[in-house]
DNA sequence: ATAGTATGAAAGTAATACTATTATTTTTGT
DNA sequence: ACAAAAATAATAGTATTACTTTCATACTAT
């Protein structure tokens, strides 16, 4: 996916993070190894001591930036969130027909991602898989209504909106719009873990994306 | 849902415990309170301390039942799923016709949970929204794998498996039958969660269970 | 009566998730 | 070029967690 303008900047909730990491050289390091330090040892291993060894910082260089190892996930999936909105709005603004842009739209959300060069520091390959093993996390706390109603789930929460509004468009009586639009991003994320951890539970495999599959049960879902 | 006998032991993985909670009384409690515990304060402020102290028992005794919280949790889903399971087969087992049969365990899988008196330590109710609320927590690390091959998810794979058998016989040219099995099972409990947490991403209400929309979905899937 | 088993109490350890203070380096405005 | 301000680094400290260890006590079965 090429981007048609050469300055894009994702604009995350401003409260996940005490100073915006893409305003300093350090800011942009602590994302970058972030992103490489918990797909490595896993969230619930990663620590910002480790990761200050990691970057010759130090801890407290890194709590000036991010309050906790939370609101660095609420940032990361945030950041994920937005560059997949973009490129789905890209994708999907210029079809016309409502089935086409449905279908269009359940492919870019459910395919295989891909490195993209428009961000230097973020390897959105590795950032993905972040998001199929540890996305739950962030949202799966006693803390969740709080930070909902501050605004930290906003760009997932517009993105299955956006689904749902298309679904609705290409079949205007289907009575489960929204469920089916967050099945289908919720899921799609969820086929790619089975893929990786327990195959014997999905018809997914590394050949064949969970694409056709959603495209498929919604199809058949609204075209009754 | 009534039981057929009088005695029916769930039967859960011995790995993930010490010793067995329901070979004794202080076993039953460290369940019983768990469940109170976890669903109160969340799994991630859930202490043994803290569990000693509300149970008048001391953390290191908890110990001589579970290694660590991580391996409760896991009994305590294995239960869930067990228990889950033992309805489904009940629920479906004398049922004939492969259509109906696919209804009524997706009803069984995705009903709103009720009390069941013959586990009486055990409140399924507070279980089952622990389940919707944590259960990612239990396969979402860097062990999955080997805890996977060590057969602490078996039980929920076999539910899996046996939904995925029925779509393949009420359907067998359906070509994602695991993959909308693990949908239906995971998604039931998203959409659970959506109600409590997001509202606005589900059709589905306190008052409208994920049910229908599932039953529509998997219906329209198979039947083209 | 006693050996064995279950539980409790208390203390100790290493790691975590921070906070606070002070020092040093870098940047910026004039 | 120089001083002030801002950013970063170094160090130390705290409370909590997730255990482990040791020892004491109680209860249980023969």
């Amino acid at each position: 996916m090429k981007h048609l303008l050469q300055t894009i900047k994702i604009e995350v909730n401003n409260k996940t993070y005490l100073k915006d990491p893409e305003s300093s050289d350090l800011g942009k390091r602590i994302v970058e190894h972030s992103i490489l330090m918990i797909h490595e040892l896993g969230f619930d291993s990663f620590t910002f001591k480790k990761l200050g060894d990691s970057i010759g910082s130090n801890e407290s260089s890194i709590y000036r930036y991010f309050e906790n190892k939370h609101k660095l996930l609420l940032y990361l999936t945030s950041w994920y969130w937005g560059w997949l909105e973009y490129q789905f709005v890209l994708a999907t603004n210029s079809i016309a027909d409502p089935m086409d842009k449905l279908q269009k739209a359940i492919e870019v959300i459910s395919k295989p991602v891909v490195l993209d060069a428009s961000f230097s520091h973020i390897n959105e390959v590795l950032l993905n898989d972040i998001i199929v093993n540890e996305y739950s996390k962030s949202y799966l706390t006693k803390e969740v209504d709080t930070e909902n109603k501050e605004g930290y789930f906003e760009i997932y929460k517009r993105l299955v909106m956006r689904i749902s509004e298309m679904i609705e468009e290409a079949s205007p009586e289907y009575p489960y719009p929204s469920s089916l639009a967050s099945t289908v991003l919720e899921g799609s994320r969820h086929q790619y873990f089975l893929v990786q951890h327990f195959p014997s539970l999905t018809d997914c495999s590394e050949k064949v994306p969970p694409t056709n599959y959603f495209i498929d049960l919604v199809f058949n879902s609204i075209n009754k």
